[in-house]
DNA sequence: GTCCCGATTCTA
DNA sequence: AGAATCGGGACT
């Protein structure tokens, strides 16, 4: 199957969906590629770990826009952590994504180094100027179908939070 | 302006 | 278990 790119009317749907979908899809950015293994959910009103539960600020302003756009945020002085806005616009939702399995296009430092959120995003080259994305029209930083189809997926609890630490949101696959 | 802490990662 | 390291956000 040619790959496809994923269009706005995928990410706006319910969080929990398309963190689910986005597992074996892939992750284009600046010609590299990795395919997607490991996300976890963040649902703004009913998730207090959510950045957006506590209403908007200029930190979030992304997550309460359109969905198809990257909300990236600096955390621990010194990582990135890329996620991707979804649902309709003014909800404040978002996926993380956690880990992906290196494709191609990366420099042998940084080959297998993507598997943790801080971890990929520095892999990518990640950061803050990325923030606001457009991953719909965006021109090298998208997300792709490549036809592939997961098997089974785990669910789990999420990782590194305090709050919301009973909803199991986190989603991972083999590849 | 001040202060606390975090959706992490690496080392021991 | 602890360190590294600093911007965001709550609060004064």
């Amino acid at each position: 199957m040619r790959s496809k790119r994923l269009t706005r009317s995928f990410y706006n749907r319910p969080t929990l969906t398309v963190a689910k979908q986005l597992l074996g899809k892939f992750l284009v950015k600046d010609g590299k590629i990795g395919q997607i293994n490991e996300v976890e959910a963040y649902v703004s009103d009913i998730d207090p770990a959510c950045h957006a539960y506590n209403g908007m600020t200029k930190r979030t302003k992304v997550m309460f826009g359109s969905s198809g756009y990257s909300y990236v945020y600096f955390i621990y002085g010194m990582y990135f952590c890329f996620n991707v806005v979804t649902e309709k616009k003014g909800k404040g939702c978002a996926v993380l994504i956690r880990s992906v399995k290196p494709v191609s296009g990366f420099d042998s430092s940084d080959y297998l180094k993507t598997d943790g959120p801080g971890k990929l995003c520095k892999a990518f080259g990640i950061t803050k100027k990325d923030n606001g994305i457009d991953l719909c029209s965006s021109k090298d930083f998208f997300i792709e179908d490549h036809g592939y189809k997961v098997g089974s997926i785990k669910r789990l609890k999420r990782i590194g939070i305090n709050k919301g630490t009973e909803l199991e949101w986190r989603f991972v696959c083999k590849l």
